[in-house]
RNA sequence: GGGGACUUAGCUCAGUUGGUAGAGCACCUGCUUUGCAAGCAGGGGGUCAGGGGUUCGACCCCCCUAGUCUCCA
């Protein structure tokens, strides 16, 4: 059966079980302390925990997943992916036990013809929590499962819970068999190869507490309500029901891996090596076209850092399969028309992945090649040395600083005929991953706890008015002090307040919050930020300017309407830059962030290079352009499904709900999924002024803007700066950027020439000094002071071009001048001096001693210098010593 | 978030306990030739990423900032 249609049944199988069918979310998970969607209940979690309440009873959905912690293992063994799919069923306060194992085991075993799986009933076992006989007696009552088929494990296995207080409960796992063929008899306890876990449904009933060390913890209650987790991994049932050996070899993968063995020239099944390398390619390139489909692009950190680590390792296997070209075209088309059939959306977005995956081929080819340099270096090194063997230093640093992976190095140093020390390299691997860690635990901030919003949100939404009003009249329905529950407020407190309805906007898409008063009978209380720290609640972080507030209250809400023009403004020029952005770039360049407050507007976006200041004023220009044409600006709600119809960008990472809001700029010119506040016209925005454009990473670029009286104001400002250049320079104003390149250049020429007349003058003294010189020991020493002089440099001219007059006498020639206001000195000798056994560099030495300073060079030449002009004579006089003794 | 490396002429890069910044290619001029990366001679071009510090003196050592590459969390 087509892994496809397994996930189509089991939708199918759960709908008429009155659960709502949710569709999969992004594999960027909701939750920003957690890298991706891990788990197929991950998008449940707020229901679960009771922090929103769920707008379903019952719930069916297909997840996509990523998990990249056992990447070592995929390949490896039957059962390890990074990517996969989460087939469940969720009960929030509905069902229970009974139910969840009735329809798991009907879906298992009944009948194809009635859309199920009709798997044999004697080859699944289950295992349950040791002391939850209740689950047991349903089991057998249900299932009609004989005991010696049913086991019972302890916490660690089959008990649920987050590692953290909050929900927890027993669980109970279904097995297959796969036969005597693979592995020892006497179920999971005995063989987890040959039996698979295939299904694991979890009994959210419990209250748990802290941790008491391992995997204990402090049962506190039941929950009030309780829930159904379960989750059936849709791989390992696809790879169980087609026959295969795992799950690298079912529909939605095999043809990855044959593509990748049809490449390489390998058989697949011929060597255990090559096979895992099959497999890992397989793997890694259905996830990271996942993943780029999800708009996660390769980064040096985050998400994106282990997307490029897939990418990258699958590089590195196809090279290890011995295929040195670049193979991501076929290899991504492959896999996309695997998974087609399930993720339409990857034949609508493939362009823009295969944009991005071959860029990183590129980029990785780029790195590769730079490495390589560096290692055959150290063979070429290992190789002379005796113990032909490369050291974990530098394979360490072929891995750390180049990108080279460690088994490629193995490879290279092995047809070498070297070794490579392992241990080391581990070794310092282990130190780089202690350093992270320890660094990890420092900064780790509490968890913020978000429970106390749960109550109020309980109560429902906040309704928001600001889109047409900017004032309101509420209720308080909320005091949060201290992060507690509040009954009231008194003056000079700072205080969440949560109202029933609402005028200010909530910090989101990029948009700060509004700025304004709160006011009541008695009371003011002046806004400071506003946040929706749970979806669909706001709450009011303000300080009572006057009286006291206290619950249940009516209160108005007044934003400023200067602050909300601002904000408009420049959110609207958030959006027609974007535009203006695509309209020159084209449509890769996308939003990846934003940030607008009143004044100023911030754009990340997915962009390589850097642009030119062509480019920059070319959007600029469409973008005043736009505002000039005094563009309509609508907002429409529609589903998600119209609005993709309908052209409009939608964001990554960022998630919708069923009903969508709009943006239009001028119709189709520019249409976002946004829920800012904006202008009802362009020409409200009045100007957009680009500050610049700067990185923020590979792959990722962000512009600046100054919008509206702000963005005239830093025109102005620059406007006079001209001006004062022009007073200045005595020339009309457009003629300020010549004068200046003419002054510069007059600037370098005039150098030019006082450096050629100043070292003319000095030559001229050289021969002056040659004949100067007398007889001191068993040498010829000439010696000069110049005086102030501009530079060092000048005299060492001169010292050499006396040396040069004399080359054939044993000369010591010394040349001392003042040079800032500080004693320098250069001593230049002849080669018969220097045979003679005088030295440039200890004479400099022992000179600038006595000015206070200290020197050096070459035999041949030396400078020093030292602080105390006056000392000069008395340091020649040393030299001369020195040379005659 | 924490490490490592890199940034030198228009381009690709050298620069060795801190002591006059170089090469190849490109460019300009002249000669020679006028055949596929032509030869010869000469020449221009550098705030050594930016800022601060140590030193008599910093491309070099130390600190900060920016950009690029890379590993780990």
């Amino acid at each position: 059966m087509q892994t496809a249609e397994i996930a189509r049944r089991w939708l199918s199988f759960f709908e008429k079980k009155q659960h709502t069918v949710v569709p999969s979310a992004s594999l960027i998970s909701e939750d920003p302390t957690l890298l991706f969607t891990v788990a197929g209940m991950v998008p449940f979690i707020p229901f679960m925990s009771g922090l929103v309440p769920a707008p379903y009873s019952r719930a069916t959905s297909v997840q996509k997943c990523v998990r990249t912690l056992d990447i070592d293992e995929v390949g490896k063994t039957t059962r390890h992916g990074t990517f996969f799919q989460m087939n469940g069923n969720f009960s929030f306060g509905d069902y229970f036990k009974p139910e969840a194992i009735a329809f798991a085991w009907e879906f298992l075993t009944g009948s194809r013809e009635s859309g199920c799986l009709e798997i044999d009933p004697q080859l699944l076992w289950v295992t349950v929590y040791q002391d939850d006989d209740e689950s047991i007696d349903l089991w057998r009552k249900i299932a009609d499962i004989p005991l010696e088929r049913i086991q019972r494990r302890g916490m660690k296995d089959n008990y649920w819970s987050t590692g953290q207080p909050g929900p927890a409960g027993p669980c109970s796992e279904i097995y297959y068999d796969r036969g005597p063929a693979y592995g020892r008899e006497g179920g999971p306890e005995a063989d987890e190869d040959r039996y698979i876990e295939i299904w694991n449904l979890v009994f959210m009933q419990y209250e748990r507490g802290a941790s008491l060390g391992g995997d204990n913890f402090e049962i506190l209650g039941e929950l009030p309500k309780k829930n159904i987790d379960t989750g059936m991994g849709l791989e390992r049932v696809a790879f169980l029901l087609q026959g295969v050996e795992n799950l690298y070899e079912i529909d939605q993968v095999r043809p990855v891996l044959d593509l990748a063995a049809q490449l390489s020239g390998k058989t697949y099944g011929a060597s255990v090596e090559d096979d895992v390398r099959l497999r890992v390619v397989a793997d890694h390139v259905r996830s990271a076209l996942m993943l780029v489909c999800d708009g996660v692009t390769p980064a040096n950190d985050g998400r994106g850092y282990v997307l490029r680590r897939l990418m990258r390792r699958t590089v590195r296997a196809m090279r290890l399969l011995g295929v040195e070209r670049n193979t991501f075209t076929e290899l991504f088309t492959t896999s996309k028309n695997a998974m087609r059939d399930a993720y339409p959306e990857l034949d609508r977005e493939f362009d823009r992945i295969m944009r991005v995956a071959l860029a990183e081929e590129e980029a990785f080819l780029r790195t590769l090649t730079a490495g390589t340099i560096v290692l055959e270096e150290a063979v070429a090194l290992a190789s002379q040395g005796k113990s032909k063997k490369i050291s974990g230093d530098t394979a360490f640093l072929l891995h750390d600083t180049y990108g080279f992976p460690i088994d490629l190095t193995l490879e290279i140093a092995e047809d070498a005929g070297l070794s490579v020390d392992r241990d080391g390299f581990k070794a310092l691997m282990a130190e780089q991953k202690d350093r992270a860690k320890a660094d990890a635990r420092e900064k780790k901030l509490g968890g913020t706890d978000l429970s106390v919003y749960a109550a109020f949100r309980q109560l429902g939404t906040t309704k928001f008015t600001g889109y047409e009003e900017l004032e309101t009249s509420a209720k308080i329905i909320g005091l949060i002090s201290d992060g507690k529950e509040s009954k009231t407020a008194a003056g000079g407190q700072v205080v969440e307040v949560l109202l029933d309805q609402t005028s200010f906007y909530a910090e989101s898409g990029g948009q700060d919050s509004d700025a304004g008063f709160i006011f009541g009978d008695g009371f003011e209380l002046e806004v400071l930020d506003v946040q929706k720290p749970v979806k669909g609640l706001v709450s009011h972080k303000a300080l009572v300017r006057k009286g006291e507030i206290s619950l249940g209250q009516n209160a108005t809400t007044q934003v400023d309407p200067e602050w909300r023009l601002g904000a408009a403004q420049a959110h609207s020029a958030t959006h027609v830059v974007h535009a203006a952005l695509r309209q020159v770039l084209g449509p890769e360049a996308l939003q990846s962030g934003s940030y607008n407050k009143p004044g100023y507007m911030r754009l990340d976006f997915s962009w390589a290079q850097s642009l030119s200041n062509e480019t920059k004023t070319e959007i600029e220009e469409i973008s005043n352009q736009a505002i000039r044409k005094n563009l309509a600006v609508s907002a429409n709600f529609m589903s998600i499904d119209e609005a993709r119809a309908f052209g409009a960008i939608a964001l990554f990472g960022e998630t919708y709900d069923e009903s969508v809001r709009v943006i239009q700029i001028g119709g189709p010119w520019s249409r976002e999924l946004c829920g800012g506040t904006h202008v009802s016209r362009s020409s409200q925005i009045g100007v957009v002024s680009l500050l610049g454009e700067s990185s923020v990473g590979s792959g990722s670029r962000r512009i600046e803007a100054l919008v509206g009286i702000e963005a005239f104001r830093a025109l102005a400002v620059e406007r006079a700066l001209v001006s004062r250049l022009a007073d200045l320079a005595k020339v009309p104003r457009d003629s300020v950027e010549e004068k200046f390149l003419a002054v510069l250049e007059e600037l370098k020429a005039t150098q030019r020439k006082l450096a050629a007349v100043q070292s003319a003058q000095l030559s001229a003294l050289a021969p002056e000094i040659a004949a100067s010189s007398r007889t001191v020991g068993g040498y010829l020493f000439a010696s000069r002071f110049v005086g102030d002089i501009d530079s060092v440099d000048t005299i060492r001219n001169l010292a050499t071009q006396v040396r040069d007059r004399v080359s054939q006498t044993p000369t010591v020639v010394s040349i001392s001048g003042i040079v800032d206001s500080k004693p320098m000195l250069v001593v230049a000798i002849t080669k018969p001096a220097e045979q003679l056994g005088a030295h440039a560099g200890n004479l400099v030495q022992l000179a600038s001693s006595v000015l206070g300073g200290g020197g050096g060079g070459k035999p041949d030449i030396a400078q020093g210098g030292g602080v105390d002009t006056a000392k000069v004579d008395a340091a020649i006089q040393a030299m001369e010593l020195s040379l005659g003794a």
